[in-house]
RNA sequence: GUGGGUGUAGCUCAGCAGGUUAGAGCACCGGGUUGUGGCCCCGGAGGUCGAGGGUUCGAUUCCCUUCACUCACCCCA
């Protein structure tokens, strides 16, 4: 039996890469004029740094993280998010002492251990941005606007942005009572599995898709309303400021963020298009984070994208090859292809495309194969051509030819192609 | 972890109410052009019919088990 990839860890062909890398650069671009500068970090970590900031009760650390002990017997864990990590590398480098270094994005695998589907892998890569020391509203505002700047530069057909405040401890501790109690009168109505959240986690059930949970909770107290004075303006602000940025957004009570540590504005950003998996990309303000990890009491923000969605909503041509000139050189006999062999090395070194067929085949395959690699160009050499003196180009679309000199070769090639 | 769907050539899929050499399209290789791609024509190569077991004279086809892939639940990007 060959041995596969794991189960929910792909491989990315190169027919597809080019998208990637048109992902990634857009990312860069786009980023770095709004001020965000790429930080790199680990994809291994202490298993504590996660199962503190995301949360001990939630999925991702009770049941989806890829943890084992390495040599030394230190608990280690395949990171599930980027978040932690940044705020982690943030605190240990000090970088509040340095103003400069406010806003990050960085990009890579995450690993987290589900059941996979479309639009949902065990490897899979996110685009995470992180600002801290920021807590004006104006910069939820900003964040969100990349966040759409990004997705429409890419041509992401079809997003909605949701928008929820979750307030603050202060409000969420008096709602929380408030809510356990009106679920306590109904709870022989809920189904199964919320009858389980309503002790570990209540404001899960608001995620419910079972119809008789719906009803029910558009009956529930709504944390929405029940938001503090601070929040309540807050959150204002933050509406305020994506109106003047001609921003559209639905306001989506129900919108439950999956991660402990999120407070204050949360959102996402949906699309119809990808079944079950329809956030593309998500985030919102983490203001408690930095200070429960051990670092300064600063504010934060900030968003994943989830890079293997996104593929899957890029048109189809997409990050193809452009269309600059590639020069195939097809050699006949052993003299031509002693001749041929350091000449290619010579053109690419002079920068062009150049591709060449190292087995002897007839002219015929040499050419099939030219065509087949898009080559704009093929040089052929071969006994006629060498006796003459010269060497035959091809223009691939046009079916023109002509002969040149292999006195000067070089600069003509670089003439016609570059 | 739970449920549904699907496993036949590199890819997309036919087929078989059990029967002898398992098919198509695309892709690949070669020829038609002693040295010229795409289109066309001709030919070739490529399959333990996912794996194991059972029923049967005979199983790709029926039954059981198992594995893989996939979609959905859960949760999330």
């Amino acid at each position: 039996m060959a041995i596969r990839a794991i189960k929910g860890i792909n491989d990315i062909l190169p027919d597809v890469v080019g998208k990637w890398q048109l992902v990634e650069s857009v990312a860069r671009r786009i980023f770095s004029k709004f001020g965000y500068q790429e930080i790199r970090i680990p994809i291994l970590e202490k298993t504590e740094l996660f199962s503190r900031s995301i949360g001990e009760s939630t999925d991702i650390v009770e049941k989806e993280m890829y943890t084992f002990p390495d040599r030394n017997g230190q608990l280690l864990t395949l990171r599930p998010e980027a978040t932690a990590s940044v705020v982690r590398a943030f605190i240990q480098h000090k970088l509040h002492l340095q103003p400069a270094m406010r806003k990050f994005y960085t990009m890579g695998p995450m690993f987290r251990h589900e059941r996979p589907q479309k639009g949902r892998y065990r490897q899979f890569h996110q685009i995470n941005v992180e600002v801290f020391a920021m807590d004006d509203p104006m910069v939820d505002a900003e964040v969100i606007y990349m966040l759409l700047v990004f997705l429409e530069e890419l041509k992401i057909p079809r997003i909605k942005l949701h928008l929820n405040s979750m307030g603050c401890p202060d409000c969420r501790l008096p709602f929380r009572q408030s809510l356990a109690d009106y679920l306590e009168g109904v709870r022989d109505k809920l189904c199964s599995d919320c009858q389980r959240r309503r002790l570990s986690n209540p404001l899960r059930i608001f995620d419910c898709k079972v119809d008789s949970c719906g009803k029910l909770v558009d009956k529930a107290p709504v944390l929405l309303n029940h938001l503090c004075r601070e929040c309540e303006k807050n959150f204002q602000s933050v509406k305020d400021h994506l109106d003047s940025l001609a921003v559209a957004y639905t306001i989506d009570p129900f919108m439950v963020r999956g991660l402990d540590y999120y407070n204050r504005t949360t959102f996402e950003a949906i699309t119809p298009l990808l079944g079950a998996q329809d956030a593309v990309g998500g985030g919102g303000r983490y203001d408690g984070l930095m200070k429960m990890l051990g670092g300064p009491d600063l504010p934060a923000t900030g968003f994943a994208i989830g890079m293997e969605r996104l593929i899957l909503l890029l048109d189809d041509k997409a990050g193809a090859l452009k269309d600059s000139n590639r020069l195939f050189v097809a050699c006949l006999g052993e003299e031509a292809k002693k001749k041929g062999f350091p000449l290619v090395q010579q053109l690419r070194l002079s920068g062009l495309t150049v591709e060449m067929d190292y087995e002897s085949k007839s002219l015929k395959a040499q050419m099939r194969r030219a065509d087949k690699l898009e080559a704009t160009h093929v040089l052929i050499l071969g006994d006629d051509e060498l006796a003459k003196g010269v060497a035959t180009m091809r223009n691939m679309e046009a079916s023109t030819q002509e002969e040149i000199p292999l006195e000067g070769l070089v600069e003509q090639l670089l003439r016609r192609l570059q």
